[in-house]
DNA sequence: ACATTTAACTAACAATCGTTAGTTTTAACA
DNA sequence: TGTTAAAACTAACGATTGTTAGTTAAATGT
């Protein structure tokens, strides 16, 4: 009935149809993103307080005040951005939790999420460790909230393994305290050394971390 | 030919004088580090660029124009602070690495500073991480330098203890990082579980930093 | 008791902050 | 091509910043 070129014209007309429906939201989200970015990366260099709106319009290359045209305000930059990646962590969390992996696999699939959150989203992870205080209510409660139930999840992967005695029984809060520690940190250290493929890196924090470095 | 009351009086004198002496200086510095105590608590809550000087002043009970009487300058308020601690740091390294103990007890030793420190400089630890930022130069300088040499004699330190095969032949990279970032964080969470005696806790750390978690 | 220093104060400065209002330019759609 | 909406602009606001100048109160030394 129609033949193979009238198909296609209809799925081409479709496209360009979508396309410019969307291409003004689509530049809209993509400027705003734009401006995340940049300010994800001077929040890094500088701290949130101490980077103001105008150092992220000249980074833009525009004025201060043509920023409102695309988010609410300051505040509203630090909060999406912190709320973003802590979902992202939250949200690989709930899967490997809720795989059927052993507890000791899920702290290695735990520790590969880090380093690939990490390597995607270094300037937006850098802020996790100390701009969350610049949050205000109520971001700030639903901040906290996230990455205390993060903790408590990886606090419990920890407590099963050593229940199924895949991990010797050492104190529970310590372990925890030096895996995620060193997990937080590696943005800094990714900066410095990332020569290394991601995945020698996880399998080596995986062997620190998990199997320790000692001789015997 | 004098008695001991006659001695004792002479002493006590002597003491006296000293103290008259020494009195108005000791108060100045007193003062001083007052403020640099009030501003280090304050700085680890809200970060250097969101304190003020009427924020430090409000905690000491005065004016904020009262505190130049004690310190040239909010810079120099945090630069006293990082170079102070750093220095303890440093001059901690100097004394582990020309000890004559093995690489591994030198790397015991390390960890038992960075526990002893923190304890005892919770807040102007805690500015290590990521207030240096703040800090402008000469000062910024001097102070890289101190974080590098300390972080090269450490990187040497595990280096020994691998050729000593006293530790496993992980990379050195990894090793140095995991180690030290733990070490790092160790401020905030001591805040939390504060509960753990020191000696405890060193033990710990060693533990799990040197001899791993794994079961087998 | 008097003179001198120390350390607090009040007042104010120039600069910068986040943000708003109102206007103009740019670009998409009819 | 004219209309409309998006996104830039200029100008300015009230508040806050670190810091200085000048003054007063308190404490110390003689």
């Amino acid at each position: 009935m129609w033949n193979h070129f009238e198909n296609q014209a209809v799925i081409i007309d479709f496209i360009i149809a979508a396309f410019s429906f969307f291409i003004p939201i689509l530049c809209h989200i993509t400027r705003k993103q734009e401006i995340l970015s940049v300010a994800s990366s001077l929040f890094r260099k500088k701290g949130y307080a101490a980077t103001s709106m105008r150092d992220i319009a000249r980074e833009m290359g525009m004025e201060a005040a043509s920023l409102y045209n695309h988010i609410a305000s300051k505040q509203r930059i630090l909060s999406e951005l912190l709320m973003q990646i802590a979902e992202l962590f939250t949200s690989g969390m709930t899967d490997i939790k809720h795989s059927d992996a052993s507890p000791i696999h899920q702290l290695e699939a735990l520790i590969a999420l880090h380093v690939d959150l990490t390597v995607a989203n270094t300037n937006d992870i850098s802020l996790l460790p100390a701009e969350w205080v610049h949050l205000e209510e109520p971001t700030l409660k639903s901040f906290l909230a996230l990455r205390d139930t993060y903790e408590a999840d990886f606090r419990t992967i920890i407590q099963n393994a050593v229940k199924a005695k895949q991990l010797a029984a050492v104190d529970i809060d310590v372990a925890l305290f030096s895996i995620l520690s060193t997990l937080r940190w590696l943005y800094s250290w990714h900066t410095k050394y990332q020569k290394k493929d991601v995945q020698t890196l996880k399998e080596e924090l995986i062997q620190n971390l998990l199997y320790g470095i000692s001789q015997s």
